[in-house]
DNA sequence: TGTATATATGCGTATATAAGTATATACTAA
DNA sequence: TTAGTATATACTTATATACGCATATATACA
C-alpha cells in the first residue's frame, strides 16, 4: 500500500511523470534529462533524489556523471512503468519529450559545448 | 498530460486509493463506503466530491442515496483502473477491504439498524 | 408535519512540498 | 594544482491540501 502511495504521489508531479516516462525507454544521467526537459538542474536533481530516496529509481556513477534508471524488478511497480510507457503515446507533452530525446544525447552535448567553446577561443 | 497527473495525484492518497479500489468492483453508494472503510462520513464524502470535480468517479441518485462509479469510458483512464484492480490482490490493506464488502451492503446495514432500534424499544 | 437518515460543505489548522537562488561537493583534464 | 563541468543540497517562501468538527440540505417514513 504504502509502495503504490508513494509511486502515485511520486507520479502526480508534472516533471516527475516526464522523467520516468523518459525513463522507461532507456537510462540518462542528469545532464540529458535536464537538456531534454529544459528545465534547471537543480530541480531536476531534486526530484531525481526523491525518487531515488523512494527507491522508483536508482543509479550508478560513470564518471562524473550519475546514471539514472527505473527500479524495474520490483513486481508491483514494472507493470504501471509499462503501462506509463504505452500511455505516453497519448500525451503530447510525453510524446515531444520524446521527440527531443536524440539532439540531447550526451554525446551531442559534449560536441556541442566543443564547438562553443572553440568558436569562442576562435574570436 | 493534465488528466495522467490528476489521476495520480488522485491515487497517491490512501483513502482515495482505497476507494477507487473497490469501485473497481462494483458501484456503492457514500454510507457503504463509509461502512467498509470506518471512516468518517465527511472525510469519505469530501474524497469522493473531489473525485468527481476531477471526472474520475461520476454519480448517480437512487432515493436518498447517491450511488457512485468509476468513469470507465476513458481510454487513458480505463487501464490504470484495470491495473488497480490486479495489484489490489498484492496489497494487505485494499485485499482486507474487499473482504469487509460483504457484511456492508446496503441491505445489511438497513436490517442492522432495524434490529438495533427494535433491540432500543424492546429494553 | 415532524423526525431520522444520507450526503455535502464551510471553516480553521496543521502539514507537506515545489520552486528559486546560492553554494557545496565530486570528478576531469590541462 | 587549477579551472571547468556534473551533481547535490541548504534555505526561504509560496501554495496546496487533508483533517476534524459543526452544520446545512435533501430525502424518506411514521
Amino acid at each position: 500500500m504504502e509502495q503504490l502511495m508513494i509511486l502515485f504521489k511520486l507520479l502526480s508531479d508534472e516533471t516527475r511523470l516526464r522523467l520516468i516516462s523518459l525513463l522507461t525507454k532507456r537510462d540518462y544521467c542528469v545532464c540529458e534529462l535536464t537538456e531534454i526537459l529544459q528545465l534547471s538542474q537543480p530541480k531536476i536533481s531534486k526530484h531525481l533524489t526523491k525518487m531515488r530516496d523512494y527507491k522508483i529509481v536508482e543509479t550508478r556513477k560513470v564518471g562524473q556523471y550519475v546514471i539514472y534508471s527505473l527500479v524495474m524488478e520490483d513486481l508491483v511497480l514494472k507493470p504501471y512503468f509499462e503501462l506509463i510507457a504505452k500511455t505516453a503515446q497519448l500525451e503530447e507533452t510525453l510524446k515531444n519529450d520524446a521527440l527531443r530525446v536524440p539532439s540531447c544525447t550526451l554525446d551531442n552535448l559534449i560536441i556541442r559545448r566543443n564547438m562553443l567553446s572553440k568558436g569562442a577561443n576562435d574570436s
